[in-house]
DNA sequence: TTTGACAGTTCTATTTTAGAACTATAGCCT
DNA sequence: AGGCTATAGTTCTAAAATAGAACTGTCAAA
């Protein structure tokens, strides 16, 4: 496979995976998410080396998640803040968190607790059907071909 | 970093990371949701090397998302099917195909549509608040530590 | 007896990643 | 001025993962 035009292939999934389908990438999101700036705050926390980071920042950058922006003139000095676009990605590491949480977790129990500041509450994330309101289950679901697919492609 | 111990970190993200982390591995993923679930039919429809496919699935049946079923006696043939652990992974998959069909389409439209069984409608799937029922935001979390995580760990 | 379908395994070449060292700019201390 | 530290990278070689193609083994049907 190419996965240099895995982001142009007729399936939303695999553009999602051309751009945030590596170990590395996920990792560096969380700590997006979490906060974290800078380069240097970026590899003492993942151990991620400082080439691979450098060339995941960049990708990140390209695709429009993270931008580059200077906080210091001289010398100059950057930090990679989540776009919007970068913001949006939040419910994809919520479900692997949920996920990692129900299925991964050990006897010590959950690493991280997620509170709502809307309610107050500590909460899990739920993923609800935009039309009714209902949980969604995999086996509920009917897929239909869009218009951005031929019916060739499969 | 230890790609092999990755599941152990405590954080469910890394854990989560661990299995489901890798280009290969969510494309079959996808696969199975759609219902795939024979070695030929996912290498064809993916055209991953077998050597990768044969490792993948041993993977993720080592981890208990797939199952490997007997369906033909002689010759032995098996097939892969999700488990409940596997089906779980469903907020994951969609909320990956949702930010593509968002930010990653083109002119053409979307590639699949979804509808809701129960509902009727087609859809987009939204992360919500376990307790409130909003929808989430990134900005609106905050997190704290759990138990297990010792604060030490960061 | 030959062909074809299925589910893999094995092999070599290429690409990615790991790990460590190196570069560059500038502030601060003596 | 000279040396130390902080930050944000780049460059290099060795190790690991992946691509691509060929090969194995079982059985059914022609």
């Amino acid at each position: 496979m190419k996965w240099d035009t895995l982001d142009e292939e007729p399936c939303s999934l695999s553009r999602t995976v051309a751009v945030v389908g590596d170990r590395w990438t996920l990792l560096i999101l969380r700590e997006c998410f979490l906060r974290v700036r800078r380069f240097e705050a970026f590899q003492s926390s993942l151990q991620i080396t400082r080439h691979l980071l450098s060339e995941r920042l960049k990708k990140l950058v390209r695709f429009g998640i993270l931008r580059r922006v200077p906080y210091s003139e001289a010398p100059k000095r950057y930090e990679y803040i989540l776009t919007q676009k970068g913001l949006d990605l939040y419910p994809i590491i919520m479900a692997m968190v949920h996920w990692g949480d129900t299925h991964m977790g050990d006897e010590r129990g959950r690493p991280l607790l997620h509170e709502h500041r809307n309610c107050g509450k500590l909460f899990d994330p739920v993923m609800v059907c935009s039309e009714c309101g209902e949980v969604l289950h995999a086996k509920q679901v009917h897929v239909h071909a869009g218009p951005g697919r031929e019916e060739a492609v499969g």
